[in-house]
DNA sequence: CTAAAGTCTAGATACCATGTAAAGAACTGA
DNA sequence: TCAGTTCTTTACATGGTATCTAGACTTTAG
């Protein structure tokens, strides 16, 4: 069977046959448990983290595991390993910031959550505009009709906002996917991580509306009708205004580094 | 010390004292060779690949550095493993395309190759000209004298094209870094693999002159300018006549998938 | 006396060898 | 078709040895 975390990795994402590539037993939860404390900051950027038989006992594993886990962490450039010199966590810049392990593991109050949030509205206003002009050329007419099927989603009528989430993310997603372009939807899961928090925060719903639904609506319909130019801007206002919203959200509620 | 590889990754890139995360002993030998053969669809998408006895044996290692080597593939989504179920090579869909190592464990004739060459130059020709905008508006006086350096060393009196390679790569990082977004950094590995790659093949230069080297410094300059406008027109221009090169010159190369 | 360079050693991970547990695929029988 | 069984394979545990290097220490140069 998947995991219970599936729920936030809905099936359109995720196909179950192909699986999931990471761990899945105690190592994962080694993994997380690990992530998070780094994330939050709890080990020094820098210094050495507790040794493998300190981390073993304090974490109810075996070497082996915390060994497995330290190396996924290894994987998303948020620690380095070698002889003598311990585990240590590597300088914010060269975590892996668009997996999106890293963005979630961080606690919603930290700062870095707030910057992450700005940086990946950024690129997506850089990002998304131009996926949805590339979808009105080459989407095919299933992923047409999931893009509208999203939209009619998104209905305020929704009773809890897990199910606007799932209509985000669904719309997001096809349109990146409609690209045709592999590496553009490398960023799917990163930016379903950012709209997952912002759903959490109520930053996307206004008194239960969906945030600019109307816009999802204009950008669907002109992919609809192969019109790019004006996906393009549709999808550009609607970030826009997702961005200011955001941005002035998060400044009033925490301070920047 | 460093490990060889790291010729390819400059140090401008890699300050020596952050090290690299990933494994550096026989493991990263085990994982580029299973990475490259995995890459080059020597183990059928689907099916198993040897069990871990099996690669121990015919890699020369333990039964522990090959589990090492399959949870760093793991870790950018080439193969899933579970018990009874083996390891399996998961379809290209779910490979880290943005990853370094996943692109350049391809063979250069591999049509995968040609696919993702002219896909991370679309997504160039989406991400670049918006960062040279950025750049323009948010670089430091350091940044632009590194952009301006780098465009210098471009000149064609080079006398090997590994120093044209080192260049590009720092003129188009830096300009990413002076975007000053983390996020938008994330990407300069995978750039830079494809720039390497396509200079191996000499696609980014003509007769020993770099391709759109006067593209460069127009870049440079307005970025120097604070000219963000021209900035982003100069890059996408540059860009726009890259992708034409690449793209003719790839699709007479191979044949698509 | 001070600072730079060389040496040594403790302490950490890297790797190895082996074993047990558990879960899913494939088979089996109704 | 479906439920149960078996068996293969990885997941995880245990306990080592090897090797590297940070940091302490020593030596040397100025």
């Amino acid at each position: 069977m998947q995991d219970k975390d599936d729920a936030t990795r809905p099936d359109f994402l995720l196909p179950r046959e192909f699986g999931t590539a990471l761990p899945t037993g105690v190592v994962k939860n080694a993994v997380e448990k690990l992530g998070r404390r780094i994330a939050n900051d709890e080990y020094p950027e820098g210094e050495p983290i507790p040794t493998e038989p300190e981390l073993a006992e304090s974490l109810g594993v075996s070497k082996t595991a915390v060994r497995d886990a330290i190396k996924v962490l290894s994987g998303k450039g948020m620690v380095r390993t070698a002889r003598r010199y311990g585990t240590r966590v590597r300088p914010i810049s060269e975590w892996h910031l668009l997996d999106a392990d890293v963005v979630s593991w961080h606690d919603a109050t930290h700062p870095r959550m707030a910057q992450m949030f700005i940086e990946s509205t950024e690129l997506r206003c850089i990002i998304e505009p131009a996926a949805a002009e590339l979808a009105a050329e080459r989407a095919t007419p299933e992923q047409v009709e999931a893009i509208l099927d999203a939209t009619s989603a998104l209905r305020p009528d929704a009773v809890d906002s897990s199910l606007l989430y799932e209509a985000d993310c669904r719309f997001h997603c096809t349109i990146l996917d409609a690209t045709g372009n592999q590496m553009m939807r490398q960023l799917r899961p990163m930016i379903m991580s950012v709209l997952r928090i912002s759903y959490e925060f109520g930053v996307q719903t206004d008194r239960g509306e969906p945030v600019s639904r109307k816009g999802h609506l204009l950008v669907a319909k002109a992919i609809q009708k192969k019109d790019g130019t004006v996906a393009k801007l549709e999808m550009e206002k609607m970030l826009e205004a997702n961005r200011r919203t955001a941005r002035a959200y998060w400044e009033n509620k925490t301070k920047f580094t």
